[in-house]
RNA sequence: CGGGAUGUGGCUCAGCUUGGUAGAGCGCUUGGUUUGGGACCAAGAUGCCGCAGGUUCGAAUCCUGUCAUCCCGACCA
């Protein structure tokens, strides 16, 4: 058996090569192939699968939460998108253009979308007249286009699948609570779906979105201690209103301007599961958006009566879990191998043996515990081991989160912290200045993710000027 | 966009220095033996050597350009 280890195909060791460990696995469990344009990937069957199971949860929240879907166009003209000032300058320099309709020059260029903002807003101009239209809540599904320099599958891609959602509303209080609200429902969905911690937060002002009053993220942090932003929630308050014309007559016919939110998630979720989760025998999934859940591999599947018990296994599983019975000619090994890979939460093995016993082995993905389940107690054991995965991939993941954190009072610290433990979060204090935001960026390299919600004093004083502090931030290294 | 590395059957790579018309292992196909951690035997198929120019009687090999991928920086979901 040992000679045969070098046909093995396995993936770089995280420790030997995070970078590379990332690209294999992408690659290995058949996520995505390149294309032949840079940063445009193949988003393949098992890949997509996740992302439609993603879909689903989130959509399934979006309209909880009385959102409605809707589609818009894939061309902004150039004049469009040169309304709000900001926005374009924030977006120019990573749009691609249409300059030609067949052989003909087009009078007007037109960009293809990085995202949508000027597009709702247009239309919104149209549709809203009166209090009474409001609020608008629409999202959409769709891909977007942004000219990167560096890309990298899932979390830097120039064409990426997303969700934007768009509001209009009557006042800024209730704009600011859509975007509160909208930051939640990402912060609950990557903790319930995709067992992820995530920082809930608010971007500084150098960090906003081009455009925005106010920009909320969560961030998460990737098992090399670099910080993923995993979602992002904007306040406009009413600039983009102003720029558009987006007015309505309220109840005392007074014209006013709509108050506007817009918000997102993309396939860079799926990055973030890979290096939430992963180990170095592959992905490891959260049950929720696992395409498999329970994959049965039947030992010595030529024996009389073996491949009758799993299919009938599957066929009694299929009811509740999403499950795959592979009765290929590879070798249990092999398909052990291949499972691990792709980050089936669970295994169910079933030969001569245990039909006899009356049972079958379930091996979970996570830790590899096995568990020997009588048929008749299949369903009940398999939803419950589901469940106790989860909560132990999420654990784990939130412990790596705290074993990384860390609370600095100086700039000293912050390198002292960097150079002995490596990357991770930094909590440290800031007097809300931008100099020392960038100040804190060049002497150390850590970048602000956000000033989280869930304040803290850890010190009295800014991190870098040793002025009064107004807010502890997080700091990091980020993709 | 700067610095570095790499592009050869599906995958990993050898061949390139010193030009002579392409190899290995894995994978794939067929048949057989196997099956509780990436099986074995036998017979096969698969290459415009990333792409475009150039040098040469002759280019995977030398030169120029270009595209892509990876790594390190600056920028970014």
């Amino acid at each position: 058996m040992a000679d045969n280890k070098k046909m093995v195909e396995s993936i770089t060791p995280m420790d030997t090569d995070f970078a590379k460990w990332y690209t294999d696995i992408v690659k290995k469990a058949e996520l995505i192939e390149y294309s032949s344009v840079k940063g445009c990937m193949i988003i393949r069957p098992y890949g997509y699968a996740i992302w439609e199971l993603i879909q689903k949860d989130l959509d399934r929240r979006f309209k909880e939460t009385g959102h409605e879907n809707v589609y818009m166009p894939m061309f902004i003209p150039e004049s469009l998108l040169q309304k709000e000032k900001d926005h374009v300058e924030g977006f120019a320099p990573e749009v691609a253009w249409v300059t030609h309709g067949g052989q003909e020059e087009l009078a007007e260029r037109l960009c293809v979308r990085p995202t949508s903002e000027t597009l709702f807003c247009e239309h919104y101009a149209n549709i809203i007249q009166s209090y009474r239209d409001l609020p608008k809540l629409y999202n959409q599904w769709c891909s977007v286009v942004r000219w990167e320099k560096t890309t990298r599958p899932f979390l830097r891609s120039r064409e990426f699948l997303w969700q934007e959602g768009h509001t209009a509303h009557a006042t800024p209080e209730e704009a600011i609570a859509e975007t509160e609200r909208m930051l939640n429902v990402y912060a609950d969905f990557c903790k319930e779906t995709l067992c992820m911690p995530v920082v809930k937060g608010r971007k500084t002002d150098s960090d906003k979105f081009a455009g925005a009053e106010m920009t909320y993220a969560i961030e998460a942090l990737m098992h090399d201690g670099k910080a993923l932003q995993a979602g992002t929630s904007h306040y406009f308050g009413d600039g983009f209103a102003r720029a558009f014309g987006i007015t309505f007559a309220d109840k005392d016919n007074k014209l006013s301007y709509v108050y506007q939110t817009s918000w997102g998630v993309t396939t860079r979720l799926i990055g973030g599961i890979i290096m939430t989760h992963g180990d170095d025998n592959g992905l490891v999934l959260p049950p929720a958006v696992a395409p498999i859940q329970v994959i049965i591999v039947p030992i010595a599947q030529h024996k009389p009566g073996v491949l009758e018990k799993a299919n009938e296994i599957a066929e009694q599983l299929k009811k509740k879990f999403r499950v795959k019975l592979d009765d290929s000619d590879n070798t249990p090994g092999w398909k052990f191998a291949e499972y691990e890979m792709k980050g089936v939460p669970l295994r169910l093995e079933i030969g001569p043996k245990d039909i006899e016993n009356n049972q079958c082995v379930l091996v979970r993905r996570d830790n590899r515990e096995k568990y020997f389940v009588p048929f008749d107690n299949l369903e009940s054991q398999i939803e419950e081991i589901l469940k106790v995965y989860a909560e132990n991939i999420y654990n784990k993941a939130y412990e790596n989160m705290q074993k990384r954190t860390y609370d600095c009072k100086s700039i000293d610290e912050i390198k002292q912290v960097l150079a002995e433990k490596g990357e991770g979060f930094i909590k440290a204090m800031w007097c809300g200045d931008e100099a020392c935001e960038d100040s804190v960026k060049e002497q150390t390299g850590v970048a602000s993710r956000c000033i989280p919600f869930e304040q803290e004093r850890i010190s009295d004083k800014c991190v870098c000027c040793g002025k009064e502090a107004k807010h502890l931030l997080y700091w990091g290294i980020a993709y």
